[in-house]
DNA sequence: CATGAATGAGCCTTCATTCAT
DNA sequence: CATGAATGAAGGCTCATTCAT
């Protein structure tokens, strides 16, 4: 008995990850896939419908993820984030190794989509994002109620949140290097947070 | 004449400027440039050599722009930017001006590239912004030498600069708006920078 | 000024009208007709929007005319056909000329549309055509009320009928022979049917 | 385990025969065989040689059947037809069970042959059982000579005939109602005949 | 120059048949 | 024999670019 096989399934997968993230989606060929998987292209379609399901499984489980950071999220909801807090450290550790485990998957997410029928996702990931980030800033505001920043600037810090986190997949960094960059940048976006409070601000 | 074929130039660039920042490059059809501007395909090619060369006529005088705001921060190699200054918001207002009148090409340059020969252009562009900042940051640690930021940081701070410079002109912000968010914008990363001199960092 | 030829298009659609009635749709590929006709692939695209619309385009005209014949059918609904009158004889001098200069096309929608979106329309015709005879059956019952015919025997005469059609049309007869044909087929159909009536019936 | 493997053979053309009755040929993959039938498209193959040949065994059967119905005609070829007679009366329900039992068969010979290499087989039969009716003629008109029907009607009647035979099985008919529409037919093709005796026709 | 039809290489996808297990 | 994955030659259609008028 014949069956499907994960490894061929898999070479598909990590072939074409590999091809999207450097030519981009439209200038990757199925023949291509082909050529440096060594399965004939007929053989692809046995494992996918279309060049458009190949793409979508190669960032399915990673959008699984990110839905289940969602959903633990909303559960946190009144809840004000520490920067000190054991959690939030562990938290660190988690989403470092997430994004070390899911390089290329994130570039594609964010990066590569475009001639897809998943190029609303990034565009929607961050407006979810956002609303975690806005429900966030009104909790401290409750404390603290000179608090503001524009929605404007809030959607952009978190884009770059987002783009650190792809740019910080791109390159060969160490565990360690990774964990440097993104304390370096929590630091940067909280003190720079900080900085907007209103008595505070440079420009008026 | 000459006036007449000079319209016509820049009705085709016109015209595939806005498609290019609708669909992006590849979707956008000659054919498509030809519909929307009225110009037969044929006559476009009259005017331009390829495709490629319609987008790179698109971007190059923003891009000359920027050149020659390099060259002219060259010149000011050894000044301390004092976010304060005459001299730095009259700069913010050019600044401003400049975005407002190159919203689309920046977008064609830092979002629109791929599929063309000059995806190698915002990741210049960037370079050399980054040895800008990194001069200046080097200048400021001449007097104040807790001052530390890396190199990765200081990319990523830099491109979100351009990125809000093309997202800031993707939306109908009025002139006013825009000032007031890039105000926000210096304010953050002033601040930002600032909380990651050694002794004001949360994570260690 | 270039302006898509009647001359290329009618060479499309003369070609792909041999070839389709040779080798049915299906088996005609779009490259045979590009080669048949001297037309390069694309260029057949500059006139038509696909196979399919090829194919409709062979067979549209032939169907208007069957449609107008339809609606004057629908306005003679309370006549009772007259095999003798001057009338049904200029009819039939009609209908044999629309036969022969429709030869090709009536093989097309009957006999040839297996692969195409067209292929419900023989049906429709059949079940249009099968109205009217139903209709004048009733008016000759309403003189004579023995006349009987099963449904199922009218729609294979009228679905003969149009065999009939079809075959006069594949091969080269001339006027003269189509029309002995044709009324051989008249008087055929109308002893057959008068044969029908009740008492005049060998098997019971 | 001889019985077995006739019953894989017999599912997969029992199989096939619906699939290209609905279907067409086709449009019917083998794939589609397979999974309807359960069989592996692989075992498929290692009982016939191709599409083609199951096709073939699809209809062999019924051809000759078909084929040995002829070699009876050519044996009775100086007879001439008694519609009331008890030995026609007897074909007539030997006719009606063949068609009942082949009913499907009959279609794909007639209808469905189109992709096959046994396009060709329908003309053949035809032209086959037109030397019957032919034969037929002559015999009649050795007795009455006025009697006159033309070669191209007479391969019309046959064909409608055996087109009726097809749909009169492509329904679900009872075996009483099939034999009362045959007995329709037939005096519908007897009384239609006798119409075209020289002296009674409509039109001269 | 203006016009838009002509050109054809190339892409995604299909599917009968073969073949390794 | 049984299984179903492997194979690859087409087929319909696209579109940047060329070219005849």
């Amino acid at each position: 008995m014949q069956i499907q096989k994960e490894d061929i399934r898999e070479n598909i997968i990590e072939t074409s990850k590999l091809l999207f993230f450097e030519k981009g989606y439209i200038k990757t060929k199925i023949s291509d896939i082909s050529k440096k998987s060594g399965i004939p292209v007929g053989n692809i379609y046995n494992y996918f419908d279309s060049k458009d399901s190949i793409f979508y499984t190669c960032i399915e489980n990673t959008l699984k993820i990110i839905d289940k950071w969602f959903l633990e999220q909303e559960k946190k909801k009144n809840m004000i984030l520490d920067f000190h807090s054991e959690l939030i450290l562990k938290e660190l550790d988690d989403m470092i190794d997430f994004i070390i485990n899911n390089k290329v998957e994130i570039n594609l997410i964010f990066n590569i989509s475009y001639g897809t029928n998943f190029e609303y996702i990034p565009e929607k990931i961050l407006k979810r994002y956002f609303e975690v980030g806005k429900n966030q800033m009104s909790l401290m505001n409750y404390k603290n109620n000179n608090y503001n920043i524009s929605n404007f600037i809030l959607k952009q810090l978190i884009s770059l949140y987002f783009r650190v986190l792809v740019e910080v997949t791109s390159n060969d960094y160490s565990k360690e290097e990774i964990k440097n960059i993104l304390k370096e940048l929590i630091n940067f976006l909280y003190s720079g947070s900080y900085g907007l409070l209103k008595d505070l601000k440079i420009y008026h």
